[in-house]
DNA sequence: ATAATTCATACAATCGATTGTATTGCATGT
DNA sequence: ACATGCAATACAATCGATTGTATGAATTAT
């Protein structure tokens, strides 16, 4: 077990050359000959030579790397977001460090403050539900990191997005419903504090309106959208007058109410058709497969990163930016279309 | 934007106190008095002190820091898997660098010399299915580092191993097809450089030797096991004589041929049975349900992680260890017993 | 009262690379 | 032949913390 020890200074002594010059060849800088990079190279080489990225670090204040927060790392949406996310950094040359707050705003803000810790060159956080207030960002602040909020927008004035439309595509999938002859359609709301499931009511609202179809607030039933919230919203709106659809700010709602409904005999769409959100992988394959709007979660990992790299790099400071992807309605069976 | 400069010499100017003084206050060493610490850290508190890391690490020659490779961040077990290894270093007070592989050799290759120039205190990996040779592992034998194989296992001398009885577990599976009346099973085996498709296709041998069933090449069908590998294997079962039941070395590929089998009018399990591998999230909700061995993910990552930890400050250098862990059979309706 | 011991803190080297500035030697122009 | 400029390399400070050793003061023992 040789212990690796190998550094410029090792190289320096050995080659009687400076380990500055040492330095400048291994980073090929211009400042020193070919005939001798050739040198040092290949007595770096025989070394087993391998750069202490610490000490670079140290030295130059940074260190390639971008830290990451979700809210649970095994969530679908998640998982292919960061995808995205490492593809992208590896391409760039960033590492990624990952944590999850597993939805809890007590572990959100210890994580900031470790990727604080760590320095971390720029950052990339999709909030939990619960944080409604970002006085723990405010660290951030002091530091020249940018910072992007993924999924769940927010303004706090140094920051950039990256989102789907969520009002547009609410309104789309809501009119979907409508335009398959569904009137009295309920909407499963998430948490009214979470900026996200603000705009998806919105969106239904506005198809609604759109539409001639009066609201009606018994309609909306807000949750945390957990497949259990589903199975519980099932008996709801079977005590509701008329429903025919529903609207689900999430598939995993829909799901759960799609299961307690099909075991009390409720067929779906013909009595009560559903949409939902998001595109679980297991909602192409549930009976009947559900309707239900596409993130490009995968791509907006991308495009979130190569954002934050590009103003890590640029360093112009407070570019605040917010990038909007097209989210795709999937149409399967859960709202076909009512054949009067 | 204050430039958050704040050092230990910071704290130890102005008030008039070494800064290795500062350093063990700040690190709550006895050789410093409580008075002491308390003005001390009165002080950081005031400056906004931040500790930097990267002038402890290169100091102390660690980064507190474990790399985890994978084959695919997206796929549900790898991303489980993820989450369980985040959550036991976030306990432990570790960082997690996260890459994939994309099951390409050569990119496996590059992670690792990456991880190894980030310093990494130890490796998780998980293979990809090009990787038969482990040449490119060499490298870590000089570090002092641990490394660490999860779900796909091997012996290079200086590893440990997180597992599954892959051999154990298929024999049971099998045995279950047996023990509900089939008797012509296919095996769709994958990859045989990879050694734990080995031992799923041995532990079918042995079921079948067990019950005094004739082995039967013919039954067995080798591919890399995706969904659209099923979806071939469909055909060649159906050319095949008296097949009544299929155990798969992963769901992927038992969802792909049950679903072109269904279009065929094939009933399953009355006319062919199935039982998969690896309990995918969709496989509880297809039609029917896919029986199937679940993978401890979360687990088998928390253990990994507490025992790649425990090797990296241990330091007791060449601790190999295999840890098994249980799979768990899961029955659903796709191999519903046969009731003549 | 003096030596021995302990306690609290200061001193200084160190980790390994980066980088602004200084130096040397050589070529070029006149 | 001599000043000028440039190419190539050396020098030395620096990033911020850790840590073994030294020092001085205070406490205890004899």
């Amino acid at each position: 077990m040789k212990n690796n020890k190998a550094t410029i200074h090792d190289i320096s002594r050995s080659l009687g050359i400076d380990s500055s010059t040492v330095s400048r060849a291994l980073n090929g800088s211009d400042r020193v000959k070919d005939k001798t990079k050739e040198l040092i190279n290949k007595k770096a080489e025989e070394l087993g030579y391998r750069k202490n990225i610490m000490a670079r670090n140290l030295r130059m204040n940074r260190t390639f790397t971008i830290g990451v927060i979700v809210p649970r790392i095994d969530r679908h949406f998640f998982a292919k977001l960061i995808a995205g996310i490492e593809e992208t950094a590896f391409n760039l040359n960033y590492e990624v460090i990952i944590a999850q707050s597993l939805d809890s705003l007590e572990r959100e803000k210890k994580l900031l403050a470790n990727m604080l810790n760590n320095r971390v060159d720029g950052l990339l956080i999709s909030t939990t539900m619960e944080t409604i207030s970002y006085d723990h960002f405010d660290a951030y602040k002091d530091e020249n990191s940018p910072i992007i909020f993924v999924d769940r927008p927010n303004k706090i004035g140094y920051n950039s997005n990256v989102i789907i439309n969520d009002q547009e595509t609410s309104l789309n999938a809501t009119q979907h419903l409508i335009d398959n002859g569904y009137k009295n359609i309920v909407h499963f709301a998430g948490p009214q504090e979470v900026d996200l499931y603000k705009l998806r009511l919105a969106g239904y609202k506005a198809a609604l309106e759109k539409n001639g179809i009066e609201f009606n607030e018994d309609y909306v039933i807000e949750s945390r959208l957990m497949q259990e919230d589903g199975e519980k919203m099932a008996k709801q709106i079977l005590e509701l007058p008329n429903v025919d659809a529903v609207f689900a700010a999430n598939d995993h709602a829909a799901i759960g109410a799609m299961k307690r409904l099909k075991e009390q005999g409720v067929k779906i769409p013909e009595d009560i058709a559903f949409m939902g959100f998001s595109d679980e992988p297991i909602s192409e394959y549930i009976e009947p497969g559900l309707s239900t709007v596409k993130q490009p979660a995968t791509l907006m990992g991308k495009e979130a990163t190569s954002l934050l790299i590009g103003q890590i790099e640029n360093k112009s400071g407070d570019i605040v930016h917010t990038k909007i992807l097209d989210a795709e309605l999937i149409v399967r069976n859960s709202t076909k279309k009512i054949t009067a």
